[in-house]
DNA sequence: GCCGTACCGTAACGTACGGTACGGTGAGGA
DNA sequence: TCCTCACCGTACCGTACGTTACGGTACGGC
């Protein structure tokens, strides 16, 4: 019986955790061509074990989907006193968590493949990676806009469009410039700066 | 003897572009998954002539996006009197030109395939996207926002910088999650909002 | 008329890869 | 000791598709 990997309460074991790693590497190293046959010999497991386990192809990159996101934890950011400066503080760190996860080679890679399958595909590879990114981010920063805002310290319509905004300024042509492999090479430093410039754009426009 | 497709200088007879026309469309609808003989078919010509015109089937998939590149016309805006208004006019025609072609079927499409061969690509697809998609646009756009500094109306160091800003507000999500499949369907009120609402918010950044 | 060129349509080849079958091995349990 | 079970390794099958080969047609030049 095949496990029911759609389902939110996959928990997959020690062992199994072991091969979605092994094929997570893979899929960052050779993009959407691994195959069966190389996660096998990489994760040392028989590829009866994979269809067993993840049923098929498909399966088996979703599952490696949602076992990266179950592993990074979204940033988590609650200014306990609120103020112009702690909020500041707290959408500038969201920031940088955000663009150094984007322009990570995982965040790369899963998306790749999630954009290759979009458009003709039932598993719905690009929904999860959706639901696991973009909109979960979204989930996180919103809450913190909202006390800004319910602080007098900004100004906005709707929470959802200030966070595309925000997205927007943080990731500018960084995400579309990796996906396109251009050899763009995001440092520690230069993700911060990013940051920075981003938070003290979006203050700019939405503080009041 | 294979037509050099690399070089600049491709003309491609009409009858090749009827094939090439035929093998965007296909692209368009089945996306990577197109093959040679449903373009040989879908064009009635022969495999054969295929790959006496184009090589491989990488030849192929960069002549056609040589081939939309050479179709779609760059907008190309001038304001011939400079002022606040004529500037804000033009960033934001700009805007909306490139707004509709991003989230248009053939972009999104090319996009798609780009990415998916990036990473493990020897003929650079990613590359030439980027060269007739990202980096064009900015070398439409900078020259007004420039001409906008010289004018005293706005104010920035490096023109690279301000683009990327507008792209930033103008796009914001809306590319990514056009490209993971997300049903969003962005009509032609929705892009004129949309490039108002950047253009507003990139002279409130950038303004003096 | 004859040749060369360019092309169409189709058949065929080779291979990579998804998916399956099967024998072998080690662990746990009666 | 024997059975069962989960798994490994590997050989195998079927198919899709890139690529090539080849026969046939139209046409322009000599």
């Amino acid at each position: 019986m095949t496990l029911n990997i759609a389902s939110s309460d996959f928990l997959p074991t020690r062992r199994q955790g072991e091969v979605l790693d092994a094929a997570l590497q893979l899929l960052v190293e050779d993009g959407d061509r691994l195959t069966m046959s190389a996660v096998a010999r990489e994760a040392s497991c028989s590829k009866e074990t994979l269809y067993k386990w993840f049923g098929d192809r498909e399966g088996l990159l979703t599952a490696i989907v949602k076992w990266q996101a179950s592993k990074v934890g979204m940033p988590r950011v609650e200014p306990d006193k609120l103020n112009a400066q702690s909020l500041r503080k707290s959408i500038e760190s969201f920031g940088r968590n955000l663009l150094s996860v984007l322009s990570g080679d995982i965040s790369v890679a899963l998306n790749r493949v999630a954009i290759s399958h979009a458009g003709t595909d039932r598993s719905g590879l690009g929904r999860i990676v959706l639901e696991n990114g973009r909109f979960a981010m979204g989930q996180r920063l919103k809450p913190v806009l909202e006390a800004g805002r319910d602080a007098g310290l900004l100004g906005f319509e709707d929470a959802e469009g200030a966070f595309c905004t925000f997205f927007g300024l943080l990731v500018r042509d960084t995400q579309i410039r990796l996906l396109l492999g251009d050899d763009l090479v995001l440092g520690k430093q230069a993700i911060e700066r990013e940051a920075a410039r981003a938070t003290e754009q979006f203050i700019s426009l939405y503080g009041t």
